[in-house]
DNA sequence: CAGATTTTGTCATATTTTGGCATATTAGGA
DNA sequence: TCCTAATATGCCAAAATATGACAAAATCTG
């Protein structure tokens, strides 16, 4: 699974190394360094080409002409983008992506289970309050563990 | 079960060893020395990895992109990170941790049943008069014992 | 199509992490 | 209280990792 928190730096072109030890969950659980990412709150989310592919198959089934789906979709999949790890280890942030989410020297990555997010440090820092106020209130939403 | 307080220092590059008495609970009851160690409160949560993939399993069926969900696992599993223990039983905490929770020379360990925390030394000894509060007032909504 | 710009691949190096040994410290038993 | 065994921790070398630099390839633009 992927867990915990890297900070890297983001060269001028947008090039940026993906923490070996997501890394190493690529090429041993899903036998792949393709990924998908694509925008989500403050960040970027990314997912294994198969956890992703779950995730489509999914929608498929979703109602598709109601508006919550269109809305969902027309978002999540309307910013995916393919990615290949290359032989370090590296991945390339679009230019679109770096603008909209002000992707500066440092990228936080945040792995959350099947996937992982990717946040400019400095949001992320600014939302760690935030963050933690979340978690606590969240707390007593999550009734089942 | 985790019981108890043990005191260790911790090197600079954030390794410290894990308690005896912790250590062989992990070899018998558990037969794995991999343990996975988040952020909480003010201190840093330990589970042998058994326990932790318990509370994993019952995250992956919450709805994945409900706002809770996200607040929750964002935290919860963005701040955890597996260790494996050494062949000294000692365990690296990244700079992150150390920087969030400002771990300085001396952490405490707190044994509690199936897990425990580890705090700053000087954290903890702030925090026992206000643990005691906290305790005698917890003493109300605790209904089953 | 030519030149300019961006992207990609490879190498080199600084930094961090890890493994193992050796020594210091602690705890428990006689 | 001393001795012994277990435990904790400092230290150093080796390995892994991140990232800067630069050249080659690809792409874009006029």
């Amino acid at each position: 699974m992927f867990r915990g928190q890297y900070v890297h730096s983001i060269s001028d072109n947008g090039r940026v190394s993906i923490p070996a030890k997501f890394r190493e969950l690529l090429n041993t659980k899903y036998s792949s360094t393709t990924i998908i990412i694509s925008m989500f709150e403050n960040c970027l989310l990314a997912y294994p080409m198969v956890e992703w592919e779950k995730l489509e198959a999914k929608m498929l089934d979703l109602p598709s002409f109601k508006k919550e789906t269109v809305d969902f979709e027309r978002y999540l999949i309307g910013n995916a983008s393919e990615c290949q790890l290359d032989s370090e280890g590296r991945i390339n942030i679009s230019p679109v992506f770096r603008k909209n989410l002000n992707f500066k020297k440092s990228v936080v990555f945040v792995g959350i289970l099947t996937r992982f997010e990717i946040w400019d440090q400095k949001s992320w820092q600014k939302n760690k309050e935030l963050g933690f106020k979340k978690f606590q209130k969240s707390r007593d939403h999550i009734d089942e563990i």
